[in-house]
DNA sequence: GCTTGCCTTGACGCCGGTGTCAAGCCGTAC
DNA sequence: GTACGGCTTGACACCGGCGTCAAGGCAAGC
């Protein structure tokens, strides 16, 4: 498989394939044209990828979860190295979770103060 | 006030100020040197500019608030300009905080999946 | 031989708030 | 005079995941 039938599948592009074996993500073999080569496989990994970042982990932070699933795992979170990641990421969301629940709270109460004191830019004398 | 000293009360770097100034939500006076002169009350508009940029705000957002504490409000969401931005704020957060919650779901649901399915990398022959 | 369309590497742009360095002016103290 | 600290503008660096353009090689059809 090219790159350019990759992308097509995976739903993204060449620049982003490129990007990802960069990175040491996904891997290609090389024809003798210098044109790469794709294992089927890939495309899981390139989904596993995507999935990943959609779900707002790091390039850096995926790499155990692709690791895994070469290993021949049915999912790229089943190791111990993916666990810890997984683990540090819930803890990264559930700390953001709960400051974006504070942020909410304040910004409902200065809403709600602003709508009953309906004081619009001094406009009682 | 001379620039380092209301980055100084301010918390800040003169650096932010300037850029702050440059997007024009601090204002100065300037001196017959060339020194920025500023007013005591720019100390509550940095802190406006601050607080709102730790909830998330993005500068341009922020301008409606300043405007509003410059024409002499107690505080600055109390303007109708303010609370539209307010608005929409608030629906980004919480569509955010939704999509998070999911994502956090999920996580706990694939930590969960790989604690009891105990397949420590095909360890299992 | 020429066009067309795929591929290659390399490199800059973006966003947003700030750090940081350069080169130079200003005022005060020694 | 000179050393020092504060100020000025201008401009590059950073982070991260790409988009995008440049310049060129390769294969296939006419």
């Amino acid at each position: 498989m090219l790159i350019g039938e990759l992308a097509e599948l995976a739903g993204t592009s060449p620049r982003t394939l490129r990007y990802y074996e960069e990175h040491g993500l996904v891997r290609a073999r090389r024809d003798a044209n210098g044109y790469r080569q794709y294992d089927d496989g890939e495309l899981r990994v390139v989904h596993e990828i995507r999935t990943r970042l959609a779900s707002g982990f790091a390039l850096d932070d995926i790499r155990p979860f692709v690791a895994c699933l070469r290993a021949g795992n049915s999912a790229g979170h089943v190791c111990p190295d993916a666990v810890a990641v997984l683990r540090r990421r819930i803890a990264e969301v559930d700390d953001y979770l709960g400051r974006l629940t504070e942020v909410r709270e304040r910004l409902h109460d200065q809403l709600s103060q602003a709508l009953e004191q309906e004081s619009p830019c001094r406009m009682r004398p």
